[in-house]
DNA sequence: TCTGGGGTCCTAGGACCC
DNA sequence: TCTGGGGTCCTAGGACCC
């Protein structure tokens, strides 16, 4: 659930509207806040956007067209019209059947988000990217440098601008919880510094949905428990929480609600799996077709895995259901792999053993957990390997067999390169 | 309305060991 | 012969986030 933009308290924060003027009076600051938080604003559809300036103003939507498709990103213009990030677009296209639909760009995105993160790191070290569009920033140490908490946002807005022509916004606080919260409240475009003393009060009014992990199901069970605030939250005993919610999130909760977050800004950060999946166009009953789909999802996975110098020892299937039931099988190998041919032998087997001759498959994915650094013996089998050979025959065969194949052989071949 | 794809973290049960 | 408790690993499912 989505927190928009709270009106409220003003007074107690400070607050820049999109043309980076004041809304309050005068700008709160607090050189004790030095957690910041950076978020571009409806990132995708923005991208998309410097090569459309034609349709600035109006409501884009950036996704898939397919009749399984969901909104990636939307413009502000179109969320007017309730259309948000994860709707079917079937939906989206109902709420608003004026907008304009563009394909997704991920390398172009990619390549924003780097450009973007080197303009954080051009302010400080501690820089901890949370996700393509959102980062948190340390910035105790670039004070002396570059000013309070308030000038170095509004100095790295301006920055991000006129280097990407992408707004953000961004959140100061002295938590790392309230500073992506006061990102949210600060969009679009804006940029709201939460000193320590007004946190409680900027805090509490809200609805739970505004806790960090707290989601449609969460929200829930705290709203049978009468809780409709943060503050509600705060209130209740500890003991209550984790019987509604289990123990860890119970005290995650409490604590968040305290704005008690001790997390501090962490640069390195190790990959724990790395997975593909497919939702088709239409279920899929052909096994020929799945084991299809994955041998080349094993060879994604793999070449990932090799391009980030992990193996990896846990295999896992997943398969969703026509009706959407999901379900999970996976294997622990007695030793980490990064080969493809591994991963698809493992994968494959796990499939037959819950193969069904009249199961509907709406999606199907491979993933390798337990990662851990490769040490380079494991690699450089790759090209003389003749299971693989044997392997990739299969998948010719197989796109013969179904005309068009998405996988086309050369794709399958880890390039020397790789292996080295 | 009918639900993507990339992930992380938590829970719970069972096996196994001490 | 009946039963314990802690620790670790593995598996499956689910909530959540962007």
């Amino acid at each position: 659930m989505r927190t928009s933009a709270a009106p409220a308290r003003l007074s107690l924060v400070s607050k820049q509207d999109g043309s980076g003027r004041q809304v309050s009076s005068e700008p709160v600051d607090d050189p004790a806040a030095t957690i910041m938080h950076l978020d571009l604003d409806a990132f995708f559809a923005s991208v998309e956007l410097l090569d459309r300036p034609d349709l600035r103003g109006l409501p884009v939507i950036v996704g898939g067209h397919g009749a399984r498709s969901v909104v990636t990103a939307a413009t502000y213009e179109a969320r007017k019209y309730g259309v948000n990030s994860a709707m079917p677009m079937s939906v989206a296209l109902r709420r608003c059947p004026k907008a304009i639909v563009l394909a997704p760009h991920f390398e172009l995105y990619q390549h924003f988000s780097k450009v973007v993160m080197s303009l954080c790191s051009d302010v400080t070290p501690l820089v901890e990217q949370l996700s393509i569009d959102e980062a948190f920033l340390d910035v105790a140490g670039a004070r002396r440098l570059l000013g309070t908490p308030w000038q170095i946002g509004t100095a790295l807005r301006a920055r991000v601008f006129a280097e990407t022509g992408l707004t953000c916004s961004i959140g100061v606080a002295t938590t790392k919880f309230i500073a992506k919260l006061a990102s949210g409240l600060a969009k679009p475009d804006g940029l709201l510094v939460v000193p320590g003393a007004s946190t409680l009060g900027l805090l509490h009014p809200l609805p739970i949905g505004a806790l960090w992990g707290v989601g449609a199901k969460t929200a829930e069970q705290l709203e049978r428990l009468g809780l409709r605030t943060v503050g509600d939250v705060a209130n209740t005993p500890l003991t209550t929480l984790t019987k509604a919610v289990g123990p860890a999130a119970g005290v995650k909760l409490h604590e968040l609600s305290w704005a008690r977050d001790p997390r501090p800004v962490t640069t390195a950060r190790e990959e724990k799996s790395v997975g593909h999946e497919v939702t088709f166009e239409y279920d899929v009953t052909d096994p020929a077709v799945l084991r299809r789909e994955l041998l080349r999802m094993s060879d994604q996975v793999a070449v990932r895995l090799r391009r980030a110098g992990l193996i990896g020892r846990t295999v896992v299937l997943k398969l969703r259901y026509g009706d959407f039931t999901t379900i999970s099988r996976s294997r622990t190998l007695e030793e980490h792999t990064d080969l493809a041919r591994r991963i698809y032998e493992e994968v494959v087997d796990i499939y037959s053993g819950v193969e069904r001759s009249d199961a509907r498959i709406r999606l199907i994915g491979v993933r390798m957990e337990q990662l851990s650094p490769a040490a380079d013996a494991v690699l450089g089998l790759w090209d003389t390997d003749e299971g693989w050979r044997e392997a990739e025959g299969a998948v010719e065969a197989v796109s013969h067999r179904f005309g068009r194949g998405t996988v086309k052989p050369a794709t399958l071949v880890n390039p020397p390169s790789n292996s080295t």
